[in-house]
DNA sequence: TCAATACCATTTGTGTACCAACGAATGTGA
DNA sequence: TCACATTCGTTGGTACACAAATGGTATTGA
């Protein structure tokens, strides 16, 4: 089953038109579009299922929240930007996320002593505790959003998409 | 710089507890646990890295708007949830999508003569047209997406990420 | 030393994404 | 035919996600 079209099968319908209309070179690709077969579209309904599959088995943290809360647990006191950093989050949204944890005293700010710009984050004993109860549920979670695949196949998706970057 | 704390900094003050206290079960998983091999945070980063790569090379519309007004095209007219089904956006959603679609003409809407709760969506000339206009950078994106992968890669990927639906 | 630069955290605004609830309309089975 | 369930579109609320701008603070390099 060709997942790819390859250039040899979109280049030639283009090139063989003898008058250039209005749209035609993009009505080539606009028939050959397929939603369903677009990285982007599979890989938006995966993380969909993911997050199913978390909020089921995990209602006390969002993904978002347990993720920043495991890195933050994995890297000690760290400052909010780094620790967004860490986990693939912009300063706007690790603020909301590290507001949320804050709020549930799951973790604390202590300011800097040596560049005043930053504060640390820092887990609390209640982040901590909740961290250790919940890695094993997060752990599950993974297996089973990787329900659909073999074992080798399940090693095949993550080192490609460890490899997309 | 050391990214990553190896457990060998972590795991000792877990294990020389003599006592199983609240967590042991769950700090052997807490210890286990990897945020940057996780299925899920591999997905959102190469969700991200999509989206990035969308925005810069269509900036007309978003990736999620973009979906909606293919898969109409592709479709004909259809119910604004049915939309939303066949583009895996819950009604809220969809809706929000639609509507800023329909601000900008790119869609027009049609009571349904036999189901009042319904109305049809239906992309205008203008809607058509900048789809056509637009599905060859689509094409292209999703390429750019992939380009870290050998093609042989990028097969495998789409159809994992197809199997787990 | 001081001006340009970079970084930190924050704010505002827009756009997904999903839940829960709602009224209106349709479909179903006894 | 009539109660019951289902579906349609909508609304309100919460939570990411990112762009752009801001005011402090640190770093740098000439």
């Amino acid at each position: 089953m060709p997942f790819q079209i390859p250039d040899s099968l979109i280049l030639p319908a283009l090139i063989e038109r003898p008058f250039s209309m209005h749209y035609d070179f993009s009505d080539d690709d606009a028939a050959r579009y397929r939603l369903d077969e677009q990285v982007g579209f599979l890989l938006r309904k995966a993380s969909q299922r993911h997050l199913s599959i978390f909020s089921q088995n995990l209602s006390a943290l969002t993904a978002t929240q347990f993720a920043a809360l495991a890195k933050l647990c994995e890297l000690g006191p760290t400052s909010q930007n780094a620790l967004g950093r860490a986990t693939a989050m912009d300063a706007a949204t690790i603020k909301g996320v590290a507001d949320r944890l804050r709020a549930r005293d799951l973790v604390t700010a202590e300011p800097d002593p040596v560049d005043r710009r930053r504060h640390y984050l820092i887990p609390t004993e209640a982040g901590r505790a909740l961290y250790a109860e919940l890695a094993g549920s997060a752990l599950k979670i993974s297996t089973e959003t990787l329900a659909p695949l073999s074992d080798k196949e399940r090693e095949t998706l993550l080192s490609l998409l460890a490899k997309m970057g």
